[in-house]
DNA sequence: GTCTATAGTACGATAGAC
DNA sequence: GTCTATCGTACTATAGAC
C-alpha cells in the first residue's frame, strides 16, 4: 500500500497548486493556501519543492506538457475528405468549444499571460510545447488539405487561431459575453469564408 | 506656487501607481513601493486613495478613458480614397507599430488580463472603454469604404483585431519574437489579402 | 496635508519531534 | 516523510506630531 502512494502527496501538492495559481495568479497565492487545498502540512510542500517559484515552474511545466491534447486534436480531421469550408467550419468551432467549456484553457492563457514578465521562461515554455505545435498542426493541415493552396498557409493559421483566440478573450475572460457579445457562427463564418475565397 | 501644485500629488502618487502595477501586477506591488515611485509617504497615498484595491481602480479607469487614442485613430483614413487594400495594410502596420513601439499598450493588455478574475468590473471598464470603440471604429471604417461591401463587417473587424492582438501577444508579451518569429508583413498581407478577396 | 512611527497581520521558509 | 510550532520579514492600514 505505501508502496503504492509513493509520488502520490507530490500529485496532490501539484493539484493543490494548480487549483490556487489558477484562482488566484502567483504573488496572491501563499504556501499556507497551497497545502490547505493539497491536504498536507506546509512542510511537506517545502519536503517536495524547494521554494515557491520552484512549485509553480513545475506546475506550468507540467500542464504544458499535457494540456495540448485539450487544446487540440488535429489528427482526426487530416483524413477526411470534407470540402475545405466544411473542415475549416469544424476545426473552428471545436477549438471554440473547447475553450469555452472547458474552464482551464482559459484560465491557463490567462495566467502564462499574467506572469510573462514574472517567469519569462515559462512564457517560452508555453509557446514551444503549447502554441507552437498548435500552429504547426494547423499549417500542415492547411497545406495538405487538398482544395485549398493557400499563398501562406502559416500565416493563415496564426489568423485562424488569432481570430478565435481574442474571441475567448473578449468574450469569456474579460466578460465581454454581456455587453458586446457576437455569436460565435458569425464570427466563424465570416473567418472561413476570408480563408477559402482567398485561395480560390 | 502652492495653489498651482494642487493636485500634483495625486496626480504623482498615480503615476508612481502605474509604473509599478503596470511592472509587478497588482499583488506583487506594494503600496511602500508605490509611495518610493511616487516620492511621497505611504500616509499621503492613503490620504489621496481610500486603500490599495480603490488606487488600483483609479488608475485603471484612468488608463482605459485616455489611451483609446494611443491605439487607434482612424479618423485620418476615413477621407482618402486609397484602393482597399493599401488602406487596411495601412491601418494594421499602423496598430501593430503602435503595439510594438509603445511598451505601455501591451503592458496594460496584460496586466487587464492578468486581473480580470480580481477585478471583472475593470475588465468591463477596458472593453467598454478600449476594446468595444476600437472594433465600433473599425467596423465603420470596414462598412464606409467603397470598395469593400463585406457581409459582416463587424465579424471582419474581429478577426482583423484578433489577428493581430495574438500576434502582439505570441511576440512581444510571450517572447515568442525568439523561437517563434513571423515578418511582420507577411501577416498583413495574408490578412487583407483574405479580407479583400472575400469581397470582391 | 504631509510626515514618522507603529500596530496588527500574513507571508516564505525552517527547526525539531516523531 | 510528515507533522506542529516558530522565526524573521514585509505587508496593509492608521495614529499622532507638525
Amino acid at each position: 500500500m505505501t508502496s503504492r502512494t509513493r509520488g502520490d502527496k507530490a500529485e496532490a501538492i501539484l493539484e493543490g497548486a494548480r487549483q490556487q495559481f489558477m484562482a488566484n495568479g502567483y504573488a496572491a497565492t501563499s504556501m499556507d493556501q497551497v497545502a490547505v487545498a493539497a491536504g498536507v502540512s506546509k512542510a511537506t510542500v517545502y519536503s517536495h519543492f524547494q521554494d515557491k517559484a520552484s512549485l509553480f515552474a513545475s506546475l506550468i511545466q507540467k500542464m504544458a506538457a499535457t494540456k495540448l491534447g485539450v487544446f487540440f486534436d488535429l489528427t482526426q480531421l487530416h483524413r477526411q475528405t470534407q470540402n475545405p469550408t466544411d473542415s475549416l467550419t469544424q476545426v473552428a468551432c471545436s477549438m471554440l468549444d473547447t475553450a469555452c467549456t472547458d474552464e482551464q484553457s482559459s484560465a491557463f492563457m490567462r495566467l502564462i499571460v499574467a506572469e510573462s514578465q514574472r517567469f519569462p521562461e515559462l512564457a517560452t515554455t508555453y509557446v514551444e510545447n503549447v502554441a507552437k505545435p498548435v500552429i504547426s498542426q494547423l499549417t500542415q493541415f492547411l497545406d495538405s488539405h487538398p482544395q485549398l493552396h493557400l499563398s501562406d498557409p502559416e500565416a493563415t493559421a496564426r489568423i485562424l487561431i488569432g481570430s478565435l483566440v481574442y474571441y475567448i478573450i473578449l468574450e469569456e475572460i474579460l466578460g465581454g459575453k454581456q455587453t458586446l457579445h457576437m455569436e460565435r457562427d458569425r464570427l466563424v463564418a465570416t473567418l472561413v469564408n476570408g480563408i477559402v475565397q482567398s485561395a480560390s
